[in-house]
DNA sequence: CATTAAATATCGTCC
DNA sequence: GGACGATGTTTAATG
């Protein structure tokens, strides 16, 4: 006996009432799908979402054991066994079978209710935002021609001139790897064939030695802005106009 | 009154005793960290772990509205609001408050254990061992030097001869798109420049067709492998195998 | 709908 | 420990 009550059937009533589930359990689970993936016994956490999301979490780390994205269906076949499919239209069709040993904790919720909306801030939008409004942050001299232009290679983050000289810019808001450098070193490229003279910079708190190699080859400048020491700054100084 | 126990408390108690706290509850949540975030009031699932990994969940989705890393630590100053530190050592420093309005439910695991490893197959490194033992795949004369060959630009997956061609090739396990064309491109470009003759080969069971373009310039050639159907070939082989 | 890039990405691996 | 790429990535924006 895993539980008091039948566990197949009581999962499938309450996916159906679209109710919120959690479930603490010791349970073994086969994947099939995207991938193919397997694991033993052990204690493991089960949620269903309200939009049918399922999670299988471990004990430790941020990532699922094992998840299925919307929509799911389950089957009721054995008591013990949860027998979970995506539905038969998703491509590609998944399955999961969880084993379920022995129920610890059987939990569904009814009347959960989220009307809010996370907001994040500190992200690549904000620092394009913020040096659109500080330009000199990225030159001295640079004026903005466009924010988001559009070429065939792609957008540039910022677009405009330094003196006589076309400038494209690349943003990150975090350490600037190999790909961040390889892409200005491709825009400034291509931008040179198009107009003359012209530079690239790219803007990152920081940047990993090999991507400063590249920038170095290609005579492409490096500017190091952080965009969270930035906004920290931008909030001084106006608490300070606030104070003054 | 948000439940008949003092929460910060009791959460510090748990924590402290390396259980596993599983909270549904009606927050609200500010975080400040790697980026910033903030959410007004809704129902959501708190989880804890053993390794002090926290999750919030929302009543949707795959990623949880907000999260932390471990190491990490609490504070306990007020009842209703949960403060919650990553340790001092840690960058970024990471700081969350989730202000509790009410507890619908407080769960707490002491003895949960988990001795399985998760074991995953149909990946790109599947993909990469198959072909090294099937290398006529690659390409009918295809005669495979080095796997995981080392070069300044990074590992080619697959490195060898096709007659008197030197060959690099990429592998994907999923469709390719644009950063496996382009990487596919530098790699070949690079080859050109140290042997000759040299070419490139994109594995891939699909490719977008702007990645595909990109392939046709540099005069790439693109070859459709699905490492799932192929792994289904090799079993339905073997079980025929088994069957005669 | 497909494509593309961002993410508080996380996670493993190789140097 | 840092750098780099894969991930069953997920998610959002954009054409």
């Amino acid at each position: 006996m895993i539980c008091d009550f039948e566990l197949s059937d009581r999962v499938n009533k309450d996916i159906g009432e679209k109710k919120i589930i959690s479930i603490v359990c010791e349970c073994s689970i086969e994947y099939s799908g995207r991938s193919k993936s397997q694991i033993g016994t052990g204690h493991r956490i089960i949620l269903i979402k309200q939009d049918s999301t399922l999670l299988i979490h471990g004990l430790s780390g941020y990532k699922p054991i094992n998840w299925m994205s919307p929509p799911m269906e389950t089957v009721a076949e054995f008591s013990e066994e949860l027998l979970l499919y995506s539905q038969r239209t998703k491509k590609p069709f998944e399955e999961m079978r969880i084993r379920v040993h022995k129920v610890l904790n059987y939990q569904a919720y009814s009347d959960l209710r989220d009307g809010s909306k996370l907001s994040v801030t500190h992200t690549e939008k904000d620092l394009q935002d913020y040096l659109v409004k500080n330009q000199e942050l990225v030159h001295p001299s640079f004026r903005l021609r466009k924010a988001e232009y559009s070429t065939p290679l792609g957008y540039f983050d910022l677009y405009g001139k330094v003196g006589d000289t076309y400038v494209v810019v690349e943003l990150k808001a975090e350490r600037a790897g190999l790909p961040a450098a390889l892409q200005i070193k491709r825009y400034t490229e291509w931008l040179k064939e198009h107009v003359n003279p012209a530079r690239g910079i790219l803007v990152a708190p920081s940047i990993t030695p090999n991507a400063m190699l590249i920038l170095n080859k290609a005579g492409i400048e490096y500017k190091k802005i952080d965009i969270k020491k930035i906004e920290v700054k931008h909030r001084k100084e106006k608490t300070l106009n606030e104070w003054c």
